[in-house]
RNA sequence: GCCGGGAUGGUGAAAUUGGUAGACACAAGGGACUUAAAAUCCCUCGGCCGCAAGGCUGUACGGGUUCGAUUCCCGUUCCCGGCACCA
């Protein structure tokens, strides 16, 4: 799928496949320019990365092999332009692979596209497209964005998941999974437009109505497959401790998103029509189990529905529930609703008679789609029999509180310094001791025992939406679902529908639909639903690394190439993705570990998670209840005296719209910024930098472009002073220069290793401005070759310009990383902050290695020590050796 | 609502994360050069008091620990990300 390679811009040599040529190609105009020429430099710099193959790399076959460093940035979903969020992915991921080449290893840094997805559907519904041709567009015109900005890139292992050679192979291990049970079939609640006919995304819903048809949205049941994540659970849980690369709070997020507890399932006897059951629940609060005075089941249960039969009013309360939101952040904040169903249950310990209510907010996907309630020490619970008047019984009890039912108070719910009371025999039992108890009561009775359970759902991969991955399974009348044979594989997607937001095209279409049962060879037809796009990035790192004879024959999922490259040793993305795509990568790779593809057990070492990129929204409501978007571009801001942001109205007709604060930049939303101007004003080197300049890496990002002329301008000063150093003759005295540059440079190093590359970015200015001050210092062309290498990671196409032209060498990117000279760096004498009860009175000067008495005598011999001791003794001195001293009085 | 993160000058930020708050820049104001503009260069730039020297104060808000807190602890407010079909 990629394009062959050809020298970027330079016409004289494009059209064919370059053969890497024998001698180091070396860039060198006759005089040099004396002018900042970004476009000039860009072109040539890209074009000798081209040619010499920078960045097309393989196994390492050199003694003694260097190591490797795979570097990667998470892949763009091609929605038409690069935005800045891209930009600042991107550099980042290129300012690492370029220091680590300089650093001697062997770097691979591929890119791709994230190609399948719903935009491509809304922009064909929208202007009548194929898919598959906008998606092609985008990316055409988004590689050559990314080109003009210079990236490192190996593009020869340029993939896009919505190709048949790489999603056969998402076929091919679903097929696996379903042979080891780890996908299987269950039914699914998604979200119904009853007027088109067809599911929707969450995102399609806006506040209960369908985006297109405002009608509202129904909750409907339809059969789907699922992969067993949960299977791996306890592995994906524990395995985290073994990421120490990992920030902190990602693994966090991902700890409570699995969610493991230890709780007790238990069950509620009942008699229903002379029949006997058990209604199921679990609890983390067994402890509690005594003061339950109602259970709560959801709509769909088969108590609340056999409770609605012979009652109109609980079967219209039931249909109501069906009509709410599928999505947990709706569920958490709607308005808790119930109502009784007449039934009644049998508590398994005290026998009373309990009475089940069905809740809107319990879920049938949860556990056993029904809780016990326990209003006293649940807040949910609490509101609720409040709101019902049902009985609040308190059964437990924390010394110096004061239980009352007129408001809920936190320590109701502590279960650190809880006992048990109005319990019978549990009373005085603190919470473990307590759950142990009746977990063995219940036991012996046969109505329970502990469990631990996951918050963490199995995961469902089944879409109904055309532009995605077949599901290879094949429906026969005779034969059931039967899973396409690996030979058939893969089961090609025809690229030329056009979905008219009426369903999935692919049910139109007979040339798709219809085939043989692979069984019993009689007429059957293929599944429709397509697979969830997180399943196409939940691999694509691992497809990267393999060789080109496997990119070729395509004969195997992953190999040997994978195996040299893997595991990724720094990842690169959003913080949005914090949970679900790195969750669901990590399941797979222990997936393909398990099918005996890959030896490693996490895909990820490293990973860093760079902040939003955030934008102003701009939205106004339909008169069908939908929401439609404007780009900043076309609005007019209406600011209060304060300056900040309340309105905002169109240019194109003064009418006034909703400003919806600042947000993540998306194509949806219409609030992302196109680059390619920054880039055609100023050139690449400068919108890479300002994007480093401009905060650190893992911090949310308000977008403005201001900044962006100091950043032009520092390049302007670079390349003069590059200039004014070439045409340099004479030499002076040396001064502090040499110094100040190596201590820049042991700061810009340890950056660098903290991954903060705005403080790199200023080490750089730093630099420069000590070296535009001395500039006759003997040392200003080592402080001067320092300086460009250290920015070569950033601006790379400055740096390579001016290296060759001041006859540094051949080509920085085979420069070695500088290191800061310890013999540059020594001084005979501190400076230490005086301070007298830690306010800041002065500075004294002592020699480097002086002893604490020597420096204590010295500050308090100082001049305006004495004055704010104002004659008093000192009752303690603190000295920081190399920082200051501290004078108590 | 739940989980995670954040808040420092007019603005983006820095402070090797318990030790000089505001490095490096942007914007603004003043000046130099110029017929003029652009570009470039120099100076000022948290707040209050002061002619100045200097002093007080200041890192979202309220407490606490410490010789010393942007940094640690407790509480509050606001903002951002995620919440399983946006990617």
């Amino acid at each position: 799928m990629a394009a062959p390679l050809r020298a970027a811009n330079k016409g004289g040599r494009g059209g064919g496949r370059i053969i890497r040529p024998l001698v180091e190609s070396h860039f060198s105009p006759p005089a040099m320019q004396e002018k900042y020429q970004p476009n000039v430099i860009e072109q040539a710099a890209q074009a000798h990365w081209n040619a010499t193959r920078a960045f097309n790399v393989a196994q390492d076959a050199s003694k003694p092999p260097r190591p490797k460093y795979y570097c990667l940035s998470m892949f763009p979903y091609p929605s038409g332009k690069l935005h800045m969020g891209h930009v600042r992915n991107y550099t980042i991921g290129d300012v690492l692979t370029r220091w680590h080449k300089m650093r001697g290893f062997n770097v691979l840094q591929p890119m791709g596209w994230d190609a399948f997805g719903l935009p491509a559907e809304n922009a064909a519904i929208q202007n009548k497209v194929p898919p598959a041709k906008w998606t092609y567009d985008n990316i055409a015109y988004m590689k050559q964005q990314l080109q003009s900005l210079g990236f490192g890139l190996d593009w020869e292992r340029e993939l896009a998941t919505c190709k048949p050679e790489y999603y056969k192979w998402n076929q091919w291990l679903f097929l696996r999974m379903l042979e080891k049970g780890i996908a299987y079939k269950k039914t699914q609640v998604v979200n119904w437009d009853p007027v088109d006919q067809t599911v929707l995304a969450n995102e399609q819903v806006i506040e209960g109505r369908g985006w297109r048809t405002g009608a509202p949205v129904e909750k409907r049941e339809i059969p789907g497959y699922y992969l067993g994540i949960t299977q791996y659970a306890d592995e994906l849980l524990s395995a985290l401790d073994t990421l120490p690369g990992w920030p902190e709070r990602v693994k966090l997020m991902q700890a409570n998103w699995i969610g493991k507890s230890t709780g007790v399932r238990f069950a509620f006897p009942y008699t229903l029509d002379g029949e006997a059951g058990k209604l199921w629940v679990f609890t983390t609060r067994a402890d509690t189990i005594m003061g339950v005075t109602f259970c709560a089941v959801a709509a769909e249960h088969p108590l609340a529905t056999h409770a609605a039969k012979n009652n109109p009013e609980l079967a219209a309360f039931i249909e109501e529930c069906k009509h709410g939101s599928v999505m947990e952040a709706d569920l958490a904040t709607m308005e808790k609703k119930g109502m009784p169903t007449g039934i009644f249950v049998e508590h398994p310990l005290t026998r009373k008679q309990v009475e089940v209510w069905v809740g809107n907010y319990v879920l049938m996907s949860y556990g056993d789609g029904a809780v016990m309630g326990v209003p006293s020490h649940d807040e949910r619970d609490f509101a609720f029999a409040k709101k019902y008047g049902l009985e609040i019984k308190q059964v437990i009890s924390v010394a110096g509180q004061e239980f009352s039912l007129d408001g809920w108070q936190e320590w109701y719910a502590d279960k650190q310094n809880g006992v048990c009371v109005n319990s019978g025999k549990y009373d005085g039992l603190g919470y473990e001791a307590a759950v142990d108890a009746i977990a063995a009561d219940l036991a012996t009775k046969n109505l329970g025992e502990k469990k631990v359970q996951f918050r963490l759902r199995d995961w469902g991969v089944s879409r109904q939406r055309y532009w995605g991955c077949p599901i290879p399974i094949i429906h026969c009348d005779v034969c059931g679902s039967v899973p396409v044979p690996d030979d058939q594989l893969p089961v090609v997607l025809p690229e030329d529908c056009v979905p008219d937001g009426s369903g999935n095209p692919l049910n139109k279409r007979a040339d798709f639909l219809d085939c043989a049962c692979p069984k019993c060879g009689k007429p059957a037809k293929r599944e429709t639903d397509t697979m969830d796009t997180f399943v196409d990035s939940s691999w694509y790192y691992a497809r990267y690394g393999v060789d080109a004879a496997t990119r070729t024959a395509n004969d195997q999922m992953v190999d040997a190439g994978t195996q040299y490259w893997m595991p990724v040793d720094q990842y690169i993305g959003g913080i949005e993705h914090a949970i679900l795509h790195l969750l669901y990568s990590r399941f797979w790779t222990k997936v393909m570990r398990d099918v005996g593809l890959v030896k490693q057990d996490e895909p990820f070492a490293n990973l860093l998670t760079q902040g939003m990129v955030l934008n102003h929204i701009f939205s106004r409501r339909t008169d069908k209840g939908g929401i439609e978007y404007f780009s900043p571009e076309e609005v007019e801001l209406v600011r209060n005296e304060a300056g900040h942001v309340t309105g905002a109205t169109l240019k194109a007709n003064g009418s006034s719209i909703d400003y919806g604060g600042v947000g993540t930049m998306s194509k949806s939303k219409r609030n992302g910024v196109d680059p390619q101007h920054l880039i055609e004003q100023h050139g690449a080197d400068t919108a890479r930098f300002f994007m480093m300049f401009a905060s650190p890496p893992e911090q949310t990002l308000e977008w403005s472009d201001s900044g962006v002329e100091g950043a032009y301008r520092f390049m302007k000063r670079v390349w003069a002073f590059g200039h004014a150093l070439k045409n340099q003759t004479t030499s002076g005295e040396a001064g502090g220069l040499r110094r100040e540059i190596h201590l820049l440079l042991k700061q810009a190093n340890y950056d660098l290793g903290k991954l903060q590359f705005n403080t790199v970015a200023s080490a750089c200015m730093k630099m420069l401005n000590a070296l535009e001050k001395a500039p006759a210092d003997p040392h200003a062309k080592e402080g001067f070759g320092i300086l460009l290498r250290v920015l070569s990671p950033i601006a790379p196409h400055i740096a390579h310009a001016l290296w060759i032209e001041l006859d540094y060498g051949p080509d920085i990117l085979q420069a070695e990383w500088p290191e800061p000279l310890e013999a540059a760096l020594v001084q005979d004498e501190v400076e230490l902050v005086l301070q007298v009860n830690g306010k800041l009175r002065g500075s004294i000067k002592v020699k480097v290695g002086a002893d604490r008495t020597a420096i204590e005598a010295a500050a308090l011999a100082h001049e305006m020590a004495q004055k704010f001791m104002e004659g008093k003794s000192a009752k303690k001195v603190v000295v920081v050796p190399g920082r200051l001293v501290n004078i108590v009085v």
